[in-house]
DNA sequence: GCCTGTGAAGCTATTCACAGCT
DNA sequence: AGCTGTGAATAGCTTCACAGGC
């Protein structure tokens, strides 16, 4: 038996995404200017001496009285996070999981911009999705080359994964986010993040059944 | 300065998960009746003593001679995940992210099964994905717990979630998958798993700039 | 020689707990 | 009284390294 699930472990680089998400949404909605560390915690799925660590890495400018000033602690976790130039984004297949991805940034992209979109789907292409171009294939390593791309995301089918991986690998991505369920092989030197929602539903329906 | 990504930490259900995939396809698509943990390892982003030690749990069934039996290691995971009755799923949301969930699932459903899925629009009712009847979410409760569901997936817009996810509560499933970018509020004996795709792009991002 | 299974060591990440401040 | 910042302690996870087997 598993010894019961520990909370997902997550890297700071992972929290703080969240808190940066968090924060946003509580001043801009709410009008909040300052929170505590276990009212950030709570909203978060973390605890206060986790967000506490957390806030000291980007520079803690927490006060007794009022806990952090929310505008400060984003520009701080901005500055710790963000490269002054957004970053460039390219992404492969169009379907479901592409098109809601893109919608998904359509709302949040501060500092991510997608600079085009490929498909095999020769009707899918010089169509624009949420804003972005949709090109061939075949135009892919050169685009991502003469853009600069930064950032590739995977979502295509297993099979087609591991070919377009290696199309954006050439074209000269730092990153990759792979969607599909397929564990890819990378150089080294690329960064290769893993997202399959078949899994988290695996885990989601073990924890609920045990 | 963060100190150069660590393998996600994932939990061992995670890695289960993943050498449960690579495995069925290995066998299914090339015929391979064994495996040895390094190269396992490589399949699926781990380490041989990693495996080792994961496959120990689920009752380590190698040989020096030939590794270990795919057919057999597939059963101890099946045995150790999943309980002998499929789970039932209930989807929240038939936009493009709750499609590309039922496509998912249409692939690559063994032992979990989707029940039904709920939309706010009028016009997906009555209507199936991939099979899969769409309900009013006013019936949402209702047939959650008539049909015992165990699982939930959250794929409908952040200001939306907290609501489907009190229904889902009230109606009984026992966890929880959230998509939609906001950290969830429910009770402690409901597994809460968040998979945030926004998040991961942040993560790419970082550690493809830095 | 190369593999598995596994105690022991080594790391990382998280939590505790308290001094210092308001 | 209640909060932050942080050294120290703890818990959890991963890798090492080697005995035992083919």
């Amino acid at each position: 038996m598993v010894k019961g699930q520990k909370r997902p472990a997550g890297c700071i680089v992972e929290r703080l995404s969240i808190y940066r998400s968090v924060l946003s949404r509580l001043m801009d909605n709410k009008g909040r200017t300052h929170i505590y560390s276990h009212e950030l915690g709570a909203l978060s799925g973390s605890t206060s001496a986790q967000v506490r660590r957390d806030l000291m890495v980007v520079g803690g400018y927490g006060t007794a009285a009022h806990g952090y000033e929310i505008q400060l602690l984003l520009e701080a976790i901005k500055k710790y996070m963000d490269k002054p130039e957004p970053a460039k984004i390219a992404l492969a297949g169009v379907g479901n999981l592409g098109r809601a991805i893109l919608t998904y940034l359509a709302g949040d992209a501060t500092n991510m911009k997608v600079i085009a979109a490929f498909d095999k789907d020769g009707r899918k292409n010089r169509r624009t999705f949420e804003g972005v171009q949709c090109y061939p294939v075949e135009k892919m390593e050169e685009i991502i080359r003469n853009e600069n791309i930064d950032v590739g995301i995977i979502a295509v089918p297993a099979e087609a994964a591991q070919d377009i991986a290696n199309i954006m690998v050439k074209g000269g991505v730092k990153g990759l986010l792979c969607l599909a369920p397929i564990f890819l092989d990378v150089p080294e030197n690329v960064h290769l993040e893993v997202a399959d929602l078949g899994i988290f539903l695996r885990k989601t329906v073990f924890f609920a059944t045990h």
